[in-house]
DNA sequence: TAATCAAGTGGGAAAAGGTGGGAAAAAGGT
DNA sequence: ACCTTTTTCCCACCTTTTCCCACTTGATTA
């Protein structure tokens, strides 16, 4: 299971590298796909594979008929990436990708259960403050629903 | 599985090169079609062979009255080229369907899963702004199908 | 406290990917 | 048939990416 968060710097060749604890359950190859909430989601390929299939399943082999289907086809595979992790554990992210949530120099890297997520570390921080201060509310609210 | 996202430019002689990462499961032939959206569609021969059967299968559930069929098809296939691929990946693009989604010097190139698409780039840029704000909504629409 | 190791960062050289252009071949019109 | 124009094929350039090696820092241990 990926759990943790890390800060790492993004060097001039837009190398990031991986926390070593991510990395066995990573494997070689990833796809890496815009998120929600300003950031990119880190997949295996076996949980993209998942995924993928989950998105296309619902519909025949002609969903591109269906217009919101283009809109979110394109959205999810149109800016997807698979990424090859190199020899020492490091990863590149696509300008494109990086521009959407805005990284520079730095990027928050978090382990949510069976993906990695990867933030603008300004951005994180001040989520993270935010959500710290709803934890208690939505942990009633999650409470209630459970009922 | 095609993904990703690319601008490549166009050369005065109408040339573009396909991005590396497609060139191996697109082949050497490819079709070219009118696409929806201002785009084009590449598909790659045996995935048109699906489509078109699909089109013109005649009880196909695709919920069209017959005029509205003709006419479609008379779209995607009146106006559909088969193009090949040179030996160093690229290929021409005809006049007829770059004119129509207004291409000039540079175009985006989209991986949607099993079909490329082609963009004027600018307009790419646009489309793709749009579709983040909803992502949000298209996010939740996908959660509530998979139920 | 010095030595060692693991994890992360940086940089140079080689290779790949994308772009451009010239010459040969083909097409088209007179 | 001939000249002109377009298309095709091939080669060359250049920027970006990839691969490999080395450095830094902080923690661990003898």
């Amino acid at each position: 299971m990926l759990i943790g968060e890390y800060i790492h710097t993004i060097d001039e060749k837009n190398r990031v590298s991986l926390p070593v604890k991510f990395r066995k359950e990573l494997g070689k190859k990833i796809i890496i796909t815009p998120g929600l909430d300003q950031c990119l989601f880190i997949f295996t390929t076996a949980e993209w594979k998942k995924v993928s299939k989950r998105l296309s399943d619902s519909d025949s082999d002609l969903s591109f008929l269906k217009a919101d289907k283009r809109s979110f086809n394109r959205f999810m595979f149109g800016r997807a990436a698979e990424v090859e992790v190199d020899t020492i554990g490091r990863i590149l992210i696509p300008d494109f990708l990086k521009d959407r949530i805005g990284l520079k120099n730095s990027a928050a890297i978090i382990g949510v259960e069976d993906r990695v997520e990867i933030w603008n570390d300004k951005v994180w921080l001040q989520y993270r403050e935010v959500v710290e201060k709803q934890a208690d509310q939505l942990a009633e609210k999650l409470g209630n629903r459970e009922k």
